[in-house]
DNA sequence: CTAAAAAATGTTAACGTTAACACACCGAAA
DNA sequence: TTTCGGTGTGTTAACGTTAACATTTTTTAG
């Protein structure tokens, strides 16, 4: 490997100190026109790039954001790889950059990475964060920001997160607006928290209309298609003429069971799906031809606003503890019908 | 932001030199086992971090990988998301941290990142890499590894690719085992090298078996499921017995069109896939209800061997250039049968 | 018991940058 | 003319670590 120049070299060839350069390299401080001119000059010759290393360690800043993912069985990594394509898209455009770091790293990245000067900030993702983790950075006064909503024993974090009750909310009302009246919801985990969230919407968006809430058509089973397609049996049983679902895989699931029942959406039965995959929401919506409405989680967006707050707090700046980010409510009429 | 404890402080309360720290830390040159215990003990009182920062600055190595990440028009960003875990694990194995860049970065990484001593070496992904970048990176000697079968005019770079030859010839080897005798192949794109890749290795191996290569069981068609589609109406006049694919989204099109000339897979004929979305794959898989035989790619250890490579040139050693990954053929009964 | 070798520890100077302060120099106001 | 304030530049000491060498202490061999 070539030896890179620094200052010094840069110095001595522009014939002033290594402080000129370094001003006119920041643009800061006094420096007169032609003096930078000729330290442009000389590092235009020998092509120098300042070592972001050293200056890390003078300014006590590295400019580098710190990203832990905990990713974990049965959560569908792809979600996950979009917020991270946000996160780094955000910290980018602020000139930051982003350090992956996953659960599954031999040693506890807790000390190895976050407390060790590396990082100026850190975002987590990822349902199963660790809480002493949380309170060991929490206690330095590190700045960390969460995606999705969160809650800590004795801790009130900093998180951002899609607006998943409102989403629900809008949409619920959408289908009510459309004539519907017995609206089924598949997908209230208590368990999950977004997932209780988008239920809560439901709930909500029934209530402002006036529509008794009715537990037939209810139902908690929320991961795979099976949950999906077992749920929207047994609902289907009630008539439902619009269904909800809380993700891409049980809606697959749900359209499974529809069809097998010999309804026709939309004509027989209206469906809202939530597109946490996005990819496959749509290729899936190619296979079958149909172009079904959905609430849409903008996880480049949720990133982006994950990477700008952590910036921001990084920065000294002050924020609310709770962030919300707006879903966008995707209106493709194909797919509701009374 | 709380202070953090350095080298000095430890140093103080042991009552050693902050070198018989940093030989503790390093677990370097020679500590008797008493002052060992001392510096441990005082480490773990202040709950000391090294710093790494300070660390590279001294040492002249981040022990950080780069990750360059063009993503594109038309590329599924999921096929790169999931090499990226890989690469991230493959790394963290052997005490690397991953920084991630992306193309869309507005100043010019070239220049920012790997020049400027963050990174060790650096990992390029995608289809369409700026060739003055490599340029670049390679004149400085600058360790570099290529995700994907790669050439660059005057250089030969670093790379390690699955072996979509092998791969094809493998699976077309077992159609032809399995009694077949007219197999189609869809996906044969000049432009796209493992697109072509794929199709050699099918050739090779009708070849094997004395099979006269037909053109018209072969389309050009390669990206969307629309293209797969077109393309398996228009080859299912020629009568195939089995049909091999290039990607999850061809052949997602392509069970369409056999599905619509009410044609059953595998009684009537056979389909292998190559599965670029593994996870797109199997929902759909799921939601048929059939479980195709499919080439994987093995994405994640890719990864892994990625950043291995990678890793094995920062720390000197010698490597051929190019390197194969072998695929894993899947065997599913199901879905092949003349 | 002594000299030499080996082991344990310490000192100093990097690494490349920036922060903080120091110092010339020049023009303007008193 | 003196003094002040600004402007442009330089000097020095961090930042926290490690490499290289230096020194002291301990062990071993004769």
């Amino acid at each position: 490997m070539e030896k890179t120049p620094n200052l010094n070299e840069v110095a001595k060839l522009a014939g002033v100190s290594i402080m000129t350069v370094s001003r006119v390299i920041n643009n800061s401080g006094k420096v007169s026109e032609k003096t930078k001119q000729k330290v442009l000059d000389a590092i235009k010759e020998i092509d120098y790039q300042p070592n972001m290393i050293a200056r890390s360690l003078a300014r006590k800043k590295t400019n580098i954001l710190g990203l832990v993912i905990y990713s974990e069985e049965g959560v569908h990594p792809t979600f996950y790889n979009e917020i991270m394509n946000g996160v780094q898209s955000g910290a980018s455009e602020l000139g930051y950059d982003l350090l992956i770091f996953a659960q599954n790293d031999e040693q506890s990245y807790r000390n190895r990475i976050i407390r060790s000067s590396l990082v100026d900030g850190v975002i987590f993702m990822g349902i199963h964060v660790n809480e002493d983790d949380i309170r060991s950075v929490h206690e330095k006064g590190f700045p960390y920001v969460f995606v999705g909503k969160r809650e800590v024993k004795g801790i009130e974090p900093y998180y951002i997160s899609p607006n998943y009750i409102e989403g629900t909310k809008v949409a619920t009302n959408y289908l009510i607006e459309q004539g519907h009246q017995k609206i089924g919801f598949i997908g209230q985990s208590k368990k999950i928290a977004p997932d209780y969230d988008k239920f809560l919407g439901y709930k909500q968006g029934l209530k402002e209309h006036g529509i008794t809430y009715n537990e037939k058509l209810v139902s908690e089973q929320s991961q795979s298609q099976a949950d999906g397609y077992n749920a929207m049996k047994e609902m289907l049983k009630h008539k439902p003429t619009a269904v909800m679902l809380n993700n891409t895989y049980t809606t697959l699931g749900a359209i499974t069971a529809i069809k097998e029942e010999g309804l026709v959406i939309p004509d027989d039965i209206s469906v809202i799906g939530f597109d946490d995959n996005q990819e496959l929401n749509q290729q899936f919506n190619d296979f079958i031809g149909l172009d079904l409405t959905s609430l849409q989680i903008p996880k480049l967006e949720l990133g982006k606003q994950a990477a700008k707050l952590t910036i921001s707090l990084v920065e000294g700046n002050e924020h609310p503890k709770a962030n919300y980010l707006d879903l966008v409510f995707l209106q493709k009429n194909s797919c509701q019908k009374l």
